[in-house]
DNA sequence: GGCATTTGACCCAA
DNA sequence: TTGGGTCAAATGCC
């Protein structure tokens, strides 16, 4: 049986899709063969060895799809998988932007409050969800009728941690968001704060003022300000600045340097648009877990067993 | 008064 | 028929 940290390889590049389909192929190769042989009547030793190969082919490539369906989340209704409960009859919405889709499990330190992404919203329903204990909330853009603005997205608690919010993006935001944009969020106006009083001390033993990473340029979404992110340790970390940066010239994986020595898990699944990411962390997060929609299934990052050399540069990530 | 939120009703895909 | 997504009237807040 495949362990957790296997099947999260399998996600990944040649892990993916070929994998799983050269596992399916093998096993009919192996059933073939096991046909001839019960015709040739061969020993029943072959046999067993023959059906047993075969039934691990299969119980690979089941572990490859059940583990990409666990990982679609709210979003699996582009994944056909048969462990999908029944319930979730619906297609995606929005058929124009159905494939601009961002989720997100974040930690939110105030109850049922949407996480300030930047991104000014405005509630228009809620729903309680079949199986979860938490009702869903559905917000859209502020400036949907000035500006024609169709972004949307959906807050839900997680069912297995009401600690964390998973959140939903759908669409673009087109709107120009002049009076919210650029939002300092705590973490920037504590570096500001920070760098008042040194100046009010008259103390500025390290030399001007930090630039804060500016992430308005972004479209959707712009994670920024108090946004948590919980890691497997139950430990919060806070995530000040994280960014989709529209990018369709290249894909950058932005991970690619960092040492893998611990057993954190991260998953990132954008949009094409989004396929370069720059990701900003603080220097002493040592997480970051993102479980995002399978919109563009094959477009995942995936990297089990992640942490941050404490001499490894954040600002390279910057935006 | 204007704007945001709440909430029951409605629509629609499966 | 059911459940998720959206609408829109009612309500609340500033």
């Amino acid at each position: 049986m495949e362990t957790k940290q296997q099947s999260l390889k399998m996600m990944n590049g040649g892990w993916g899709r070929n994998n799983l389909m050269n596992e399916l192929v093998r096993g009919k190769g192996l059933a073939q063969q096991l046909k001839a042989d019960l015709f040739a009547a061969s020993s029943a030793e072959m046999q067993c060895l023959l059906t047993e190969r075969i039934l691990g082919c299969y119980e690979k490539a089941l572990s490859m799809l059940e583990y990409r369906g666990s990982f679609a989340g709210l979003s699996v209704d582009t994944v056909n998988v048969s462990s999908i409960p029944t319930y979730r009859k619906r297609k995606t919405p929005s058929p124009r932007l159905a494939d601009e889709v961002v989720q997100v499990v974040v930690a939110g330190s105030e109850l049922d409050s949407p996480l300030d992404d930047g991104h000014s919203w405005r509630k228009y329903g809620q729903k309680d969800i079949l199986g979860s204990n938490f009702p869903r909330g559905y917000y859209r853009c502020s400036n949907r009728h000035a500006q024609g603005c169709l972004a949307t997205k959906q807050v839900q608690r997680s069912k297995t941690d009401p600690t964390l919010f998973e959140v939903v993006y759908r669409g673009r935001h087109t709107c120009i968001q002049s009076s919210r944009s650029p939002v300092r969020s705590p973490w920037q106006k504590k570096i500001g704060a920070v760098s008042k009083d040194a100046e009010e001390n008259g103390s500025t033993p390290h030399g001007p003022t930090p630039e804060v990473p500016d992430c308005s340029m972004s479209t959707v979404p712009n994670f920024r300000s108090d946004l948590m992110i919980k890691n497997v340790d139950n430990k919060i970390d806070s995530l000040p600045c994280l960014s989709f940066t529209p990018s369709p010239m290249e894909f950058t994986n932005p991970f690619e340097d960092i040492s893998f020595f611990d057993s954190k898990v991260m998953e990132a699944s954008v949009p094409d648009y989004y396929l370069s990411m720059p990701v900003c962390l603080t220097p002493d997060s040592n997480l970051m877990e993102v479980v995002s929609g399978p919109a563009s299934v094959t477009n995942s990052l995936t990297i089990d067993k992640i942490s941050f050399d404490p001499e490894f540069s954040f600002e390279t990530f910057y935006c």
